[in-house]
DNA sequence: TATGAATGAGAATTCATTCAT
DNA sequence: AATGAATGAATTCTCATTCAT
């Protein structure tokens, strides 16, 4: 999995009582984000939340921006992962059952945190200006290239570009489905549409 | 720009006088918020941006939620006038010219404030919360039916989630065509194959 | 008297009622120095000290740093004016006689604030090196060489250096003076003592 | 100076180990105030920067200013090492050749470490206050003391205070010096001729 | 003894908003 | 209406110190 750069932490966890402490400043922190937004979300907010003090919060993250990074990578990870997973079971599918599979997983991954990723995803563009993190999407493009290109007979030749495109507009689609509260079928359906739409016009 | 007629002597000096201030603060707020983004957008660094006192701007927004709305309402306006200039144009002609036409109004009425606008996009959600504001989509989703319904017979019956949808799929990849600095050529053809691939697509 | 650099206040006071509150921030900031010491000095005392909210202490110092170094310009100021003072009431007189004026002057623009001083004294140090104010010491070097070059025929050549000593010798003593609790005669012979004897020897 | 004499064979390797730590905890203090000064100073960094852990630091020092007072009674030490063996060398020499050995005596002991005996100085007299400790100024004031009671055929009487003000003047003008970079020979010089100037002047 | 994770009071600074002029 | 000085709650971050292991 993604491996991040670890520039941003303050102290590697080295024994179990750190990393679960991570952990929890971490989920406490995404529920403040998911609850209470952007202005509600705050270290001693998220220390409190998580049933730590606010010295622990910065033991393991130099700063608040920090602590939003490590919870993006997080975030990313898991969509990198459920891309990952669908790209495999796929193998030796046809194109349609291909994204079927892939619309679900990224469909399954954001399911329950939509505000939160909405969110992440909002504040990544602000932060990776500072830090120098490559960004998750150079994998989602790989990952997607690889299973288009297992089509590439029926598809002709796909450019970098379309892939950009595509993970755009599916990642649009699914914060909007999400957003919508729309069904797991529905979604699957429209963003199957778009993107089929988009692949087979020309 | 155009001298108002001036009947009404007594007052409009001062009305005029409001406008004007109005528009400027607004303008400040603007710039503020594509200089230095969210965080370096409060009411005292607008004030003294636009040349006037703090005082002045709670004079004409009772708070600041009420600064920024008024500036996503402005957007708004921009990119309704955009499509309904465009549609209007498009009348009689076939679909991909229409959308072309579309598109590249909404590229224009974007242009030049790329990080202003997805800064207002984001922001939207936040506040359309509190606020009951009916939003500007409605307007839009009208407008995008009326222009696809032209071509009803050719395309089918166009539900309202599909214009959603089609919306959804625009407004990312205007931004993303933005925030890329693509050239309007570049941008105009992605969107356009994404659009019609979605509509002719099944 | 010496012309401070402004870059470091963050808004000029420009009205009466300005005016008055940075002299109270300033008066409020000495006596919290000399009261409790560098730890105990912080802006929020400050302010309570002063009758005032932290805001307006930030409103005309950019930082807690800014406001002690408008601390130290009303310090050098004064023991600047104090030597003016002391020289220019020499004039015409033989060199034990200005001597003694110099250093009466010098103890009484000292007096009643020994702590604050020396604290000042030693915040100096560290804050000149961010900022890049040249120092008040030049003005009081060459004060000090003016009176000095008037008694050139019995003294001989002064060089730079000496006069550099002179300061150092004189700034420690009268610190020492204070802090021990001389009484004025007292430290005044003995400080006489010490730059008659430096001037005098050789 | 005083060393505690412990003959306990059973301890001793424990003890040698402890006094090894506090020596490494030191020199670990004096480094993080010499390259960071007093606001870089803190017991995690002293802790790091020595290879133990903070906990070490509480087990050898009961807080904080405990550590400061160490470092400034290794310091003063020092010093006063210096004094002795300059004023033991100066055994039956003239009164300049005495103050010359004492004088270079001194600055060799500072130097190198100019910075670091600046905060020590500044930081003695705020934990004087607190701690009841004498003071090692007593036992330098006899040092000098006893050297100048050997010329006190050529000087006259010498009183307490005289010796106070030498202290006070040639701790100035050291600190001054290395703070300037001055040679050992430029320094050596004028502090001589201010001291000198001083015994000789009536 | 040593370790280092955890604590939390405390300090600096910001900024939306008010209000006397 | 306009001004801008003043307010102070809220927020980020630090660091001396403790204590379970």
């Amino acid at each position: 999995m993604a491996k991040k750069s670890r520039q941003n932490a303050r102290k590697q966890p080295l024994q179990q009582r750190s990393r679960e402490t991570v952990a929890v400043i971490l989920e406490a922190a995404a529920r403040i984000l998911e609850e209470r937004g952007l202005e509600g979300y705050n270290t001693n907010a998220v220390a409190e939340r998580g049933g730590v003090s606010v010295g622990s919060v910065y033991q393991y993250f130099p700063n608040k921006d920090a602590l939003t990074l490590a919870l993006i990578a997080r975030f990313e990870d898991k969509i990198l992962g459920a891309a990952q997973t669908a790209i495999a079971a796929s193998e030796g599918k046809d194109l349609k059952t291909s994204l079927k599979l892939l619309i679900s997983g990224l469909l399954k991954a954001h399911d329950g945190r939509a505000q939160l990723n909405r969110i992440l995803e909002t504040e990544e563009g602000r932060l990776r200006a500072a830090s120098s993190d490559p960004a998750a999407v150079l994998d989602l493009r790989k990952l997607v290239g690889s299973l288009l290109a297992r089509h590439a007979h029926e598809l002709g030749p796909i450019d970098a570009a379309a892939i950009d495109d595509l993970i755009v507009i599916t990642r649009a689609m699914v914060d909007d489905a999400l957003q919508k509260e729309l069904s797991q079928a529905a979604a699957q359906r429209r963003i199957l549409r778009a993107v089929e739409g988009y692949l087979r016009w020309h």
